[in-house]
DNA sequence: GCTCACATGTAATAAGTTACATGATTTC
DNA sequence: GAAATCATGTAACTTATTACATGTGAGC
């Protein structure tokens, strides 16, 4: 149900192609909590013109491939604004990098230190691509979901430069590959 | 995949049934960023088993439904380092709570108050638990997983507090439900 | 007597990912 | 001439969720 909850939301705040819709899921502030690909927008967009929540209307330019630009219904709108009044189940927040963390002692200090490296680089640069989007950004909400994101992400980088040295001392003690646990 | 890491992982710190591991996954420090449940962890033992990754004995106590007890062969222990040396794929987030924020304005501000509310208390618990986690962890690694957990959730309730009235605010300005976007 | 914790598993279903298939235009 | 962007979609596959099915023992 995510992927329609997050087409319904793009088309509330206006006409859109599957592509573009997509194009919102890869880029822009969604994307820090949202996801979305092709093979999942598509169906859905389909989906949801059966259930009269959306319409189309095809565009033709010459030279151009043909774009199929989806519009909401009213029924499409309600459907929305029930869905975001749902009571919103949690946040999901899976990390690979913590379960590696917790067993660094099995892959040792050098390879601890280059996913750190990488992490840090990659949280660098995320936080300043939010912080570039918030300076351009206009509408107020957008704003708040990005400073949020900026002031999580700040904290866990934060974390990490000031941290990674004890983790890189327990990864150092490493466990055999032969060895047995504890 | 990431069923059978986490049972990996399990079984590499000792033997263990699938109503344990399910357990573990529920309960304590995995359960921040790990995720798994009986229709995902018995079909990937059975599977695992196949594969020659972990062996089983069953353990038969008279007036107790038997058990089947895991343990992790050498193929399986290789596996799981496998797994880990390979460059982990970034952390997954995902926040239906944000979608709403960013869209706050649909459903209005007495809404979003007891939406922050249930946030917030949640996010106490959560990070009242890991703090009550940390007192009694002794393995290092844990504890480095732990305060990062920490770290982050207390910057995002603190985020919530002192914002929480700004978010309130945009959503009172509510669009009404038969009006249309933009 | 009821509910909770222990304990195993299956089956139907939902949902999404990846790769494939196609093709024009624009930019390097 | 190659690669990237625009643009649509399908198909095979993987993966996990939810509910079902079954049963015991302990505590209230």
């Amino acid at each position: 149900m995510s992927t329609r909850k997050f087409c319904l939301a793009i088309l509330s705040s206006g006409d859109a192609t599957g592509y573009e819709i997509r194009k919102t899921a890869q880029e822009g502030h969604f994307s820090h909590f949202i996801e979305a690909s092709y093979g999942s927008i598509y169906p859905s967009l389909a989906k949801m013109e059966q259930d009269g929540l959306v319409t189309w209307r095809e565009e033709v330019s010459p030279g151009k491939p043909s774009r199929k630009i989806y519009s909401i219904t009213q029924a499409g709108r309600d459907a929305f604004v029930q869905e975001l009044s749902e009571t919103p189940v949690e946040d999901l927040f899976r990390s690979p990098f913590l379960l590696l963390a917790l067993y660094s002692r099995w892959v040792g200090g050098e390879f601890i230190s280059k996913e750190i490296d990488r992490r840090i680089e990659h949280l660098e640069l995320k936080i300043g691509g939010m912080n570039h989007e918030l300076e351009i950004c206009e509408d107020p909400a957008s704003a708040w979901t990005l400073e949020y994101g900026i002031t999580t992400l700040s904290a866990s980088l934060n974390y990490m430069k000031m941290n990674r040295s004890k983790l890189e001392r327990i990864a150092s003690e490493r466990v055999s590959h032969a060895q047995a646990a504890e």
